[in-house]
RNA sequence: GGCGUGUUGGUCAAUCGGUUAAGACGCCUCCCUUUCACGGAGGAAUGACGGGUUCGAUUCCCGUACAUGCUACCA
């Protein structure tokens, strides 16, 4: 029988949770629901240097916004809790002892500035950096090159020590990515990696062995900067004997900076005006915040779509996807192996297109607080009518891409424009029109119906009859009740902001 | 420097050896709209470069260039 399925994401709690890793969330998440499988959140907080207040709880409501759930994590649990490495700790010495005992790994007493000799005395030339490995390690303090005396002696003086690898030294070892194909390493050419920490932690290189072994993860998905540490786990695999539970690897492609050169940095959303985070984030330490696709306005449904296109597709023509669509077509073999640089005008896009699909009564929930922020930021009382404000949602969505928009684009239907455009129409205005604009708005009195329609043919007739073009009338109508030339057509405006108010902005525009 | 990975238009990308090399974003032109958008029509790449293999290569192989990742008691 087939094994279930089981994937992970097993983010580091150290900082926001930025595109990359969202993606590969999502990867996860698409790949464990097409093969009803399980999706596991594992956090690896075993680097106590780097840990970050707040950031495992962050990286939780990121998913939670992306409707990206989890089925076993720290805080819903799980058959294999815990869920959180720096609460496994007790775990992963037994492991790294037994590949001590083994003869597969060995303690090293190594202090920080013996490793710093090291990699200054055997620098070969100017560029190449040594690193401990079969070429080095017989000339530093470890329980392969001292005597088994002074090893005793030393763990019997509680000296520090961690726990390397031995890489073996002629082995070609070969990895079948899921995306890559097979993917060769010489073993010498790997260094002997730390695999516990003189802390007691496991490194990553040990932790993501253990845990996944142990979680019995069957598809592990994690970026492509994991490739050249490859060998070392599969080489753990075999050395803790669990070859045959090994997953399949499949490492994705990094999301790269829109200019430049490089993978995408929180610095680059500063620098070119657009967010690399989920969801806003504050470092705890410094106070700063770095902006989020959430708060920027953008809708869950749209960033998770335009995520997953960036480095795969179905093959078809097809860009708008559903997650429940995204699971049925989703196939890891069609992710790409080169990185992609971000685009964040085609995100944009994704965000309008979704905009223009929602329907106007979720539409309304999500403009609300812009459209209340705005009004009592231009000191109006903020009382919105929900019906009127799905009315315009409806009226406006189609030029809106991010949800601040709602507001820019329709904050005249609920309070009168601060703002007049006046220069857009002062050339062609004269005495003739001023007295046109003031008997319609007057005629507007006896109007009976109030609706675009007869607002239209009322106006049109008015023109008719006092011998104007139409046309030239229709910009300056437009300022009075818009303030500026954009918007949807000014009849239907005129039908949502009411008789009264249509025939005070007309009769207040004076030039 | 070493090792790994990658390279189709400005960007995302289809093509699993034979096509006029799809489509989307962005850009430009036009239509619709006497606003702005949406929508519609159209315009712009000979496939990093050089060798092979083949009747035939963007598609397979090799080299070069470039890009990118790793080379921490960080993940």
């Amino acid at each position: 029988m087939e094994k279930k399925v089981r994937v992970r994401f097993a983010p580091s709690p150290t900082g926001g949770l930025h595109l990359g890793g969202v993606r590969t969330v999502l990867y996860n998440y698409l790949f464990a629901r097409k093969h009803g499988g399980d999706f596991v959140l594992r956090v690896e907080d075993t680097d106590q240097n780097r840990f970050v207040e707040g950031a495992e709880q962050y990286i939780m409501d990121c998913l939670h916004w992306c409707g990206l759930e989890p089925d076993e994590s720290p805080e819903k649990g799980g058959p294999h809790a815990p869920y959180r490495q720096s609460e496994r700790k007790y775990l992963y010495y037994e492991y790294a002892q037994k590949l001590v005992d083994a003869g597969y790994a060995y303690y090293a007493f190594d202090t920080t500035h013996e490793l710093e000799k090291m990699r200054t005395d055997f620098r070969k030339d100017e560029h190449s950096v040594p690193q401990y490995d079969q070429n080095t390690r017989m000339h530093m303090r470890n329980s392969l090159s001292l005597s088994q005396e002074e090893v005793v002696h030393l763990l019997e003086k509680n000296t520090p020590y961690v726990i390397r690898i031995k890489m073996p030294e002629h082995r070609t070892i070969t990895l079948t990515d899921m995306i890559r194909g097979e993917v060769s390493f010489d073993s010498s050419l790997v260094d002997d990696k730390v695999l516990l920490k003189a802390d007691g932690m496991p490194t990553y290189h040990l932790a993501v062995v253990v845990d996944d072994y142990l979680m019995k993860i069957t598809h592990a998905f994690r970026g492509e900067e994991w490739l050249p540490s490859a060998p070392v786990h599969i080489l753990l695999w075999e050395y803790l004997g669990w070859k045959q539970d090994m997953p399949e690897w499949a490492h994705l492609p990094l999301i790269l900076k829109p200019d430049g050169n490089g993978k995408l940095s929180k610095r680059d959303g500063e620098r070119l005006g657009f967010p690399v985070f989920a969801m806003n984030w504050t470092d705890p330490k410094t106070g700063d915040t770095s902006k989020g696709f959430r708060e920027m306005g953008f809708l869950p449904q749209a960033f998770v779509n335009m995520l997953a296109m960036l480095g795969w597709n179905p093959g078809s023509e097809q860009e708008i996807f559903s997650l429940q669509e995204l699971v049925e077509h989703f196939s890891i073999e069609r992710v790409h192996k080169g990185g992609a640089k971000f685009d964040f005008e085609k995100s944009k896009w994704f965000n309008n297109q979704y905009i223009q699909r929602t329907d106007n009564e979720t539409l309304a929930k999500l403009a609300l607080p812009y459209i209340e922020a705005g009004l009592r930021k231009s000191g109006v009382e903020a009382n919105v009518d929900m019906d009127l404000l799905q009315r315009v949602a409806g009226l406006v969505k189609e030029r809106c891409t991010l949800l601040p928009d709602f507001w820019e684009q329709g904050h005249f239907f609920f309070a009168t424009p601060a703002a007049i455009d006046v220069a857009a129409i002062k050339e062609k205005w004269n005495g003739q029109k001023q007295q046109f604009f003031a008997e319609w708005a007057d005629s507007l009195e006896s109007y009976t119906e109030w609706n675009e329609k007869a607002l239209e043919t009322g106006f049109t007739e008015f023109a008719a009859q006092k011998g104007l073009k139409k046309g030239e009338l229709m910009l300056p109508l437009r300022i009075m009740l818009v303030g500026g030339k954009f918007g949807p057509g000014v009849f239907a405006i005129a039908e949502l902001i009411g008789k009264e108010e249509t025939m005070k902005r007309i009769k207040s525009l004076h030039l």
